[in-house]
RNA sequence: GCUGGCGUGGCUCAGGGGUAGAGCAGUCGAUUCGUAAUCGACAGGUCGAGGGUUCGAAUCCCUCCGCCAGCUCCA
């Protein structure tokens, strides 16, 4: 017999028989392994344990618990909710089914829409299909006798997709009576799964495209384990107690009206003030740097934005003001950008004065469509640490760095930096009419944008498609609880707008010019930040942003006075304080304190008052034993100034 | 905008054709208390809005408004 040579991750060469399967390898090196594997990765590529080794090769036997074996997994259980889908409802036809973070999806489109409790009669039918533990098997098969399969099936959404492969090797796999267009691969019985739970249903476009049916889509996840999985819904459930949009009503940051309509949340005191904090904050640090502020109209006559190109562009992001008759329209602006434009133009510009960092704290306003707002992270109205920095060709590489620092020193300050990740927003090319600007142009601004990320050694995603009509950019990501994908920050380099708006300097040599423009933003919205620090701090701020930063609570009315006025010398001493005089027990009023998440208690009694003292509680670290109000207070200062993080 | 779910006092929820219920929060009274819930009383709702069916609608039907998740679109 043949022998051929595997070579392992380790290094070693295992010489099998020609026509040894992965799963045999596997088995040939210990039985652990063997139950724990999922697929093989053959020379970089994924095959199933039934795989056959025909020749020599790299050989890596990819287990359950790792990353890739995972993804395996996932996509199984996807096919096994299909199997339970088509076995409920016959007349089903299949989208797709792709495994994605932390889970899978399969998009089906039936008559039937599904109701949450269909959910809990196709987990049975899955564990019906796990219980039978049926083989799973790759058949690769011709394009003719794949269209002739899913034709027979009425399977239009397959077809489509055969249509799309055609130089490829078409595999199907199947398990019992099902079978499915997939490349695989597969773990090899249905038996092999543990652990699954299917979590909502939603609509989705078939292809993303809104012109196509919308098809239903069931969200779940697989693990490996049973206990992994309880793990990871309690960690789903802690995620939503997060959620900025039911503790900011709870805390009184923010609430919302239908008399006043969606995405125009109210701001309360409390939000206002963490808003006006952040507001401060940003403005000085950008003083700092050099920046000019301005004040500039929430509203323009069209003709401005007809010349930005924003009305051809934009309009239905935009809320339209009627003016006195047909020619007079305004409408509330979008952006800040063209107005700044025009201060720079308001008078004759000397290469000298280049560059000019123009920001604004600029309230804007976008029409989203209805099912688009999301509590403060989606609106219609939102304020945002806008700034256009105008430039010439030879600045551009060092503001761009310069906005890049002023943002990663903001983030560092909040402590959001680990929570962010960088995205260079590209334009589509397929799709020219969404732009302004020569192909040239964007490719070249581009091709610079990814020099200065690349210079400054910054890790970042490159994203088609996602660029601003002017320009692309550079976006700063995250995430919310609902794992939902957010642009919070962002910085742009714009060739058009200085086009369209005529901007130019005059040059050392006398020669009119054209500068760039730089957009960007420091912490993006600030309703939108907010959202995220809600969330990443469980609505319990750093004490230098705490709406309330410290909670006097007197141990009984005798000590109201006290606490009064030791509320007072804090208050004198510029620190946020309220105090508690309800006719309560102490246990209630620290209870209440630490609902609200006020960083510190002050509880004052007999002992306190007797030696002009104050007992501290910190929310986290609890007692922390009693001191002069007055060594409080320069330790609380101490701690606002450095902006701590908890 | 699309798909699905949901709207009952400030909040969390029960009731599901026969004239609105609980807990928490609030107010008042009593208690004057030492590090996460003292006791009692009171008050609070045209059941999201408007139409319709019915002798009778919070409950059934329609339209709209708002909320939630996802898709699409975007900071």
């Amino acid at each position: 017999m043949e022998q051929i040579r595997v070579q392992l991750p380790d290094g070693s060469i295992k010489e099998v028989v020609k026509g040894t399967t992965v799963e045999d390898v596997a088995r040939g090196i210990s039985p652990r392994l063997l139950k724990a594997a999922v697929c093989g990765i053959v020379n970089d590529v994924k095959i199933d344990l039934s795989f056959p080794l025909e020749q020599d090769c790299s050989l890596t036997i990819v287990t359950i618990d790792s990353e890739e074996g995972l993804d395996v997994l996932r996509h199984t259980v996807a096919h096994i909710m299909a199997q339970a889908v088509r076995r409920l409802w016959p007349d089903t036809k299949l989208g797709i089914g792709p495994t994605i973070e932390n889970g899978f999806y399969y998009d089906f489109d039936l008559k039937h829409s599904f109701t949450p409790e269909d959910l809990t009669k196709i987990e049975a039918e899955m564990e019906k299909i796990i219980q039978e533990d049926l083989l799973i098997t790759r058949e690769e098969i011709s394009l003719e006798e794949a269209k002739k399969l899913f034709t027979d099936d009425g399977e239009v959404y397959k077809l489509e997709l055969i249509d799309e492969l055609k130089d490829q090797q078409i595999s199907v796999y199947r398990q019992g009576e099902f079978y499915d267009l997939c490349r695989g691969p597969h773990l090899n019985s249905t038996g092999k799964v543990k652990a699954f739970k299917l979590l909502n249903v939603a609509g989705a476009y078939w292809r993303g495209d809104s012109e196509r049916p919308m098809l239903q889509r069931i969200y779940g996840t697989a693990f490996p384990k049973k206990s992994e999985l309880d793990e990871y819904l309690v960690q789903l459930e802690e995620a939503k107690k997060r959620d900025h949009n039911k503790l900011g009503r709870e805390l009184e940051l923010f609430t919302t009206s239908e008399l006043v309509g969606q995405g125009l949340p109210l701001m309360m005191p409390k939000g206002a003030k963490v808003l006006q904090i952040l507001q401060r904050f940003v403005e000085d640090e950008e003083e700092k740097r050099g920046y000019l502020m301005t004040k500039t109209p929430f509203m323009s006559k069209k003709d401005l934005f007809e010349q930005s190109g924003h009305w051809e562009h934009y309009q239905d992001g935009m809320f339209k003001v009627p003016g006195d008759d047909e020619d007079d329209m305004l409408a509330l602006r979008p952006m800040t950008c063209p107005f700044q434009f025009l201060i720079y133009k308001s008078k004759l510009r000397s290469y000298r004065e280049l560059p000019i960092r123009y920001a604004e704290t600029s309230t804007l306003f976008r029409n989203e469509s209805s099912g688009e707002m999301h509590g403060l992270i989606r609106v219609r109205q939102f304020t945002i640490s806008e700034g256009h920095l105008i430039c010439t060709n030879d600045q551009v590489e060092s503001e761009f760095k310069g906005a890049l620092d002023l943002i990663n020193f903001m983030l560092d300050t909040l402590g959001l930096r680990e929570d962010v990740w960088y995205r260079l927003s590209k334009w589509d090319p397929d799709n020219k009419d969404k732009y302004i600007g020569s192909p040239e142009a964007w490719e070249r601004t581009q091709e610079q944008m990814r020099n200065i990320l690349d210079s400054l050694g910054l890790e970042y995603k490159e994203a088609e498609g996602e660029a601003a009509f002017y320009g692309p950019k550079l976006d700063i990501q995250a995430r919310n609880v609902h794992g939902k994908e957010d642009t919070i920050i962002t910085v742009q380099i714009d060739f058009s707008l200085p086009e369209r708006l005529d901007l130019s300097y005059v040059d050392r040599d006398g020669e009119k010019k054209r500068p760039i423009v730089i957009h960007r933003t420091s912490i993006g919205c600030y309703e939108r930040t907010l959202a995220m620090l809600i969330e990443k701090y469980a609505g319990a701020f750093p004490t230098w942003l705490a709406p309330i930063q410290v909670k006097v609570l007197p141990v009984s009315d005798d000590f109201v006075d006290y606490a009064k006025e030791t509320a007072q010398k804090l208050q004198y001493a510029g620190i946020r304080v309220e105090v508690d005089t309800r006719p309560e027990k102490i246990g209630y009023k620290i209870r209440g304190a630490q609902m609200q998440k006020v960083p510190y208690m002050l509880v004052v009694g007999a002992k306190e008052k007797d030696n002009n003292l104050v007992a501290v509680r910190h929310r986290k670290e609890g007692d922390i034993g009693q001191m002069s109000a007055n060594d409080f207070i320069g330790k609380i200062i101490e701690e606002i100034a450095t902006k701590k993080l908890d």
